[in-house]
DNA sequence: TATGAATGAGTTTTCATTCAT
DNA sequence: TATGAATGAAAACTCATTCAT
């Protein structure tokens, strides 16, 4: 299918995303509002009207940094951390290990943090909407998998999955967001992971 | 003391409280770019020049408004939930509870969470820098915390307290940020403390 | 007359005066733009809403501020350098001297040449015109001594006294005018004084 | 070289140049601050922010225009009248006589004298240094006019050259000054020329 | 098609002046 | 009477968006 397109039309598609590779990079920096779209058009080297051939408006596209965004994230976890479900403990621990391990590959990237949990919250009610909506889509799938594990028996019989779901995936969020601190090196980072893993499994509290 | 204010200076202390109370107002429903001078003042239902008798700036205020909203979550934590340390686990589940509780009423208010989670990450770097601080400080004393359970011997002994600290308050803070949701009732809202709580707790994991 | 006065007429005069002289001294640092009447009440020491009880506008009192400087320096002409015309070449050199020392004792001030040359000709056309008037009438005065003298027969006969009086009073504005440059000391001045008169009775052309 | 300019770039020039020129009169009619920037704009028939892409801000084109303005009177000085000293008296005169029309064909233009002796010095310390500056210059310059002159013997031997030469740059401007009565018609200017030039050569006093 | 030029809507901020105590 | 509080008019400046080349 892409021998169908003429150069020209490959250009523009190219160039549609080097603009928004740049937006991504520009938003992340300065901010949605301090940002703007002649520095956007600047850092991809084209004149900024030229900027309004590919996007309707600054609004638009804050709303495809976002959906780019958002669509890396989700296949990054899509990837090799497939939904299957686990049928035994260990192979869940495992599970949510790699998918652990793929979120923090993406928070890692503050780029990602800002853009989704702050830039996208601050700007706009739809904008917001949008992402919460993502969220809930995220909660309820763990939701799906606490269920099944539940189900299977591996998990606590009187798990309140939905809301347990939402704990953990406030926790995934959260430490996120604490991930944009300057102080946290990537030691801690790893450590916060592993710790919150544990955390989840297995709660705080001595066994003997 | 407050008989030796004169008239004039008690409605000054109080206009300036309400010109606050009408930021946290405009800030949390616009955001701190959208909102301007004027919809504070309006709200008010002053002139918009009369704000700048008790406001440096535009960004002072915001620095006001951040403040107020962080010694209020503050004092609202400090409250009954003292620092006490908890000698038994059940104890300590007691104070967790407390603290929650606390937490969550908190957050309950939209406004707080939208300004300190989101204004004030969004506009700038020193207030970001701010806010981290906090957030640190509060790992800081929730690692306090476990290492006191660990001590003890009612938390598990193997327990990485700085990095477990980190993703509870990471839990903390992303559940307040899913608490946006327009979706979250009340009853939703207090399954997920609980649910938090018990994970913290006993993890997922099923106990024979 | 003056015992004529209750006492409060004459608190109020006297304040009336010290306006005035705080706001010579806030135009002439500061320029009549960047002053507010807020300086200027400051200065006295009252509220800048008393200033109002004194004056209409902040107009009004540059206009006093012009005419009070005005008056000052024509009274400080008038002393003793009166208007008696001379009748020798020596008579009226001494004069010119006693003049020349008097007008310079008033560009001295720079507040006075700030407020007149500047000032207030750069706030508004009435005010320009009030000094230009002003200095019409000094070219006047000028013109009466150099007919005197020509009449006496110690000025050359072909004089044109209008306008050599007008190239006068051009010179002794512009020596005031450069009397602001800070580079200028106590010295120079007077050097400068000496030889402008020197210039005036004997021009620079050598004579054997 | 003008041809390697292109159209726009010519074009952009000329604007500049328009808006310029739009300044040096809006500024001399109305005084810097009471001119804004709208009315410049209007003036040249452009939108206000249209001059925001030409000059960064309101001070910067006062600067523009200050220097514009010297830079024309410098070159109109500059012209025939080259500094070439003279050798005996009646070339310095023929020089000063030159030099004195030249600078009151500058003078003539009421905006160079408004602009120069009024508003740039009432604006901004900054620019009233650049201003003494200048006039610090042509006091220099006229020392050495007359320090040659007195070498060659055609200028008093005892004259105080420093001295006198500030005196006459002083009768320089403070003539311009008075040119701006609107009393003052083309006639009366010319005569005060002369009476300037001559009184300099040869003072007042009646020879016999 | 790509672009720089142009623009007006919008925002923050200042300050002379009026008002209420 | 003296004053601080209140205010609105004005002004500089920014920037997303449109236009003309």
């Amino acid at each position: 299918m892409s021998q169908s397109l003429s150069y020209a039309e490959r250009r523009r598609i190219q160039l549609r995303e080097e603009i928004i590779e740049a937006a991504i990079d520009v938003f992340a920096e300065r901010g949605y509002h301090d940002a703007g779209v002649a520095d956007i058009a600047e850092r991809v080297g084209i004149g900024h009207s030229t900027f309004y051939r590919h996007f309707d408006s600054k609004r638009a596209i804050l709303e495809q940094v976002v959906e780019t965004v958002m669509a890396r994230a989700t296949a990054a976890l899509a990837g090799d951390n497939a939904p299957a479900a686990a049928t035994t403990l260990d192979e869940y621990r495992d599970q949510v290990h790699r998918i652990a391990e793929a979120l923090d590959a993406i928070a890692a990237d503050a780029r990602v943090v800002r853009l989704l949990l702050v830039q996208a919250v601050s700007v706009d009610i739809a904008l917001e909407r949008r992402l919460f909506a993502l969220f809930d889509l995220a909660v309820d799938l763990t939701t799906g998998y606490l269920d099944h594990g539940r189900d299977r028996g591996y998990l606590r019989r009187e798990l309140d999955t939905a809301a347990t779901a939402r704990a953990l995936v406030g926790m995934i969020l959260g430490t996120a967001l604490l991930g944009l601190s300057p102080e946290l090196d990537r030691d801690n980072r790893t450590r916060t992971i592993q710790a919150a893993v544990h955390l989840m499994f297995d709660g705080i509290v001595a066994r003997q």
